[in-house]
Parts: structure tokens; C-alpha cells; sequence
DNA sequence: TTTCATTTGTTCGTATGTATT
DNA sequence: CAATACATACGAACAAATGAA
């Protein structure tokens, strides 16, 4: 099991930013780098690693939180399911 | 004073979704469905529920504007005139 | 109780790219 | 070529909830 590679939203056959963060994300859960329970940086926070805006932020999460991979509590923050 | 019928993008004779849509709001504020001080849905949510893009609620909603139909504060929203 | 910082939630404003007519 | 329409994306501001001081 090799790392996740960083984040690069320019790779090729990449359609959407927030897909491509969204698999990001779910790499690296599936890698074990981020563990159950853990919580994950703020949606700004995210937004500021990740070089995108906070809409995109929203929609890769959505999309995580559509499979069940994260779990989201307002004004506490997204945790890994 | 009947109720102003569903919307149906594809109605005959329609030259412009933006102002099919735009007319069909201000039937819903001439029925007073929409109320004066009211607040429209985002205009996303618009989009979602009238099943066109943003750029299209923007157009119709700018048509109501210059009708003095609507007034837009942002990131308040859109409420009735 | 009040205040404050943190975080998610919501919304308008704007820009870009693609497809269609 | 121009206008319409769609989807994505970034930016900015405001609002609400939570918890700690």
C-alpha cells in the first residue's frame, strides 16, 4: 500500500475539480491515512490545501458523504465515517 | 382568480426559457401566490425547482428587477417588491 | 449571562467553457 | 458569428450553531 498521491487537479482525464477532490479524499480514507473517528481540517481549511473554492469543497464532500465515507456536523465539523 | 398553472418549459409558442420563466413569476406574483416582502427561493434552489441553469434564473430574475417586480440584496436573497 | 472564536450553512455576484440554434 | 442555455468554479458576505472563556 503505497501513499495517495498529492493533490493535483490539473491530471489528465480529470473532468471536475470536485470529483477529482472527492476521490482524493476517499483515496487517502481508503489508504488508511485518514482514520475513522478523525475530523478533517474546517471546509475553508480544506478549500486553502486543496487551491479551490469553497463551493468545490462542499460538492467533493457531498459527494463523500453520498457513499457514506464521511460524516458532517454543522458548526463542529466533517468526520470520517 | 384561478391558480397560475405549473410550469412547463416546453409550452407552445415559448421563444425563451428566461422569459417563460420570468412571466411565470410574475403570474405568481399577480395571483398574490407570491406576496409582497415574501423571499424567493435561492436562486439555485429556483433553478432545481424550475429545472433550468443558474445563468437562466439570473436572466429571468434580472427581467423582474427591471419590472420593479423583485428586489435582490446580496447574499440576502431575492424578495417581492 | 455574555462574549468570542470556530465551523458549517446559505446566498448573491461573477467568470469560464461547452453545446445548440 | 451571436444569442441562448447549461454546468462548473471562484469570490465575498451574511447567518446560525456550538462550545469555551
Amino acid at each position: 500500500m503505497t501513499d495517495v498521491p498529492d493533490w493535483n487537479p490539473d491530471a489528465v482525464g480529470v473532468a471536475y475539480v470536485y470529483a477529482a477532490m472527492a476521490e482524493h479524499l476517499a483515496a487517502r480514507i481508503a489508504a488508511g491515512e485518514l482514520v475513522p473517528g478523525a475530523k478533517l481540517p474546517g471546509e475553508r481549511e480544506l478549500g486553502q490545501q486543496y487551491g479551490v473554492a469553497l463551493g468545490t469543497v462542499r460538492r467533493a464532500l457531498d459527494v463523500l458523504r453520498e457513499r457514506g465515507l464521511v460524516q458532517t456536523l454543522p458548526a463542529k465539523g466533517t468526520f470520517i465515517a
